[in-house]
DNA sequence: GTTGCGGACTAGAGCGCTCTAGTAGGAACC
DNA sequence: GGTTCCTACTAGAGCGCTCTAGTCCGCAAC
């Protein structure tokens, strides 16, 4: 159907409907300006030459690109779930995503390089691993949203999780359950780590009980070595709230190994509800981040600086327990013996 | 550092280092035709001006615009391993990548589209869900690389794992293990199910023994049940090749849940390498995909593709056997009870 | 009959590059 | 001194759109 062997061009569709290009461009862009008759013939006329609209040329043509620049980690199972929450989000505000990959071969300045290639009005950093300087930097240039890491760059905004809050509902959800004895495995230096330990410790104090921390880190293996601390040290232990799904599931390991019973003997309950934690045999009670709700409060950011807006303070999302079945009751005898 | 608010242009760095356009557009795009001493002077005017040179432009002007256009599918972990070696194995080519995220609320053909508006030469479709029909045509509009998913379409290239073959590693990693009574718990009508189905079967042949299927699944709970009728029906059994990763991980927790040990008193091999047969307690022995592979062979075919070759015929990649702790020798009475 | 107006449509100048064709000028050769 | 060749550089025509500033025409108002 089509005249030369390169894609049929604006051009191509006005010649066969017998109007200009100009008025193509109206029919296809939507724009007042053309009957519907007209618009029809013109419809068709691209139908039959299997027009497709120039994305490059487009873009070009326009003075802005309404194009919202996202990097992402690709091994990050949660990157994928903000990415599709992106999408609906934007969806609305006429803006259009591009999606740049950050790999071990292509690292993060490289994707965010190829964003501003683009011309990408603004730059949607999704948990970036870039200095802060260096973050900084790219606030001056453009509007910049980091999402899923507390970073302090001026001229960027920051839309995160609350992760003290994700602490404060694990330790109330186990406060609940009546539990007393409950300890955070911690994340040591991770990011994050700091806030969920701030967390948990006021809601460990306004509770009236007493925090009692220990040191842990992001893989399995450092809640297995907390678990083993957890089982020489501290036998009156009921609960611990982890710093992530990962060591908790190290820590439930180890826990069973040692033949205590989850949730009976000891409750446990980790954090970021990944595919793990869903798998139905692990039932794993988690704090899940709200990929929704990130992903609207980071598009709306990214609006609201495009309409001129400073960049403002950090967006903090709330978290979500989920309530599975690694948490349940305290067991009663020890409520009694380590009560008070 | 910029004359207007716009980003600064090819003419602005051609005009600040006293030369024509058509200079500047020789040096950024490393062409002969340029002292050295040209070069460094534009390229010091670019840096002064901030300037970065504009995709779109630079790939409207060409005529070509060497870009491979690549759908994924945001959840599948396996997806972002892919196009990691995609990354890599496309940097010597030439060619670029444009990625394109399939997601609930953004389908594969909405993907599609979005790739060809971008002139992407070659459609790159990683496990597609398409028809097969649709794909076709795609494959008659476009150079057209399915990776990961085996389909019947004309004018297409498929890459695959060939997932007979890995049944077969599964199976002869067994019998080297001393098993005879090997059962399959097969996905089903899962994609992949029949290859492996089919490689399960041959290899026990092969190896003198009888197959025996038992209907299974993709998840965790069609393992599990897998487990509880294996348990019930076939007390001989001494080793399970499982559908997949999630699907053996349920099994393996019925299984020893009736209080077997894994691998004494039997052994279970997964399929995927998946994150959660990585992690350290799990230590799942998979048949792995071998990503990297899978990457360049799509790129070669694709590079292929674009210089004119027609389709070839499907390429297969063997995957690999990764040997962790779910597997081990065959209980010695169990093999002389049911052996022969 | 003139004017005004609004809807339908067109002309043509960009957008920021690439790339072909061509020029200037110096060295080499006879 | 003329021709050839080469290197370094420039002019200018695209690429396929968008968008502003029109033109044209029919109709209503006066």
């Amino acid at each position: 159907m089509r005249r030369r062997d390169r894609p049929a061009t604006m051009e191509d569709v006005a010649a066969r409907a017998g109007v200009s290009r100009a008025l193509v461009s109206i029919v296809y862009r939507d724009a007042p300006g053309a009957s519907d008759a007209t618009r029809a013939r013109v419809l068709q006329a691209g139908a039959d030459l299997g027009y497709r609209p120039d994305h490059r040329a487009r873009l070009l043509g326009r003075q802005r690109t309404r194009l919202l620049g996202v990097t992402f980690d690709v091994p990050h199972s949660f990157h994928g779930d903000l990415i599709e929450a992106l999408y609906s989000a934007a969806e609305p505000t006429g803006y259009d995503l591009a999606l740049s990959a950050v790999a071990p071969s292509r690292d993060e300045s490289r994707a965010v390089q190829s964003l501003l290639e683009y011309r990408c009005e603004a730059l949607i950093l999704l948990g970036p691993q870039l200095r802060p300087s260096a973050i900084a930097e790219l606030g001056a240039i453009q509007p910049t949203i980091v999402v899923a890491r507390k970073v302090r760059a001026a001229g960027v905004d920051v839309v995160r999780t609350d992760d003290a809050d994700g602490l404060r509902q694990a330790v109330e959800h186990l406060v609940r359950l009546g539990h007393r004895d409950i300890v955070h495995v911690d994340g040591g230096t991770a990011p994050g780590a700091a806030e969920r330990r701030a967390g948990y410790r006021n809601a460990m104090r306004r509770a009236g009980l007493i925090p009692r921390i220990i040191r842990g880190g992001a893989g399995e293996e450092d809640g297995a070595a907390a678990a083993r601390r957890v089982l020489a040290d501290s036998a009156g232990t009921t609960a611990a709230a982890v710093f992530n799904d990962r060591s908790a599931m190290g820590f439930l390991d180890v826990i069973r190994g040692a033949g205590q019973r989850v949730p009976d003997d000891i409750s446990v309950i980790g954090y970021d509800n990944s595919s793990i934690a869903r798998m139905a045999h692990v039932n794993l009670t988690t704090i899940a981040q709200n990929a929704r709700q990130l992903a609207i409060v980071a598009i709306e950011q990214a609006v609201r600086r495009l309409s001129g807006a400073p960049p403002s303070t950090e967006k903090i999302v709330a978290p979500t327990l989920m309530s599975r079945c690694t948490t349940g009751a305290a067991p009663a005898e020890s409520t009694d013996l380590t009560g008070g």
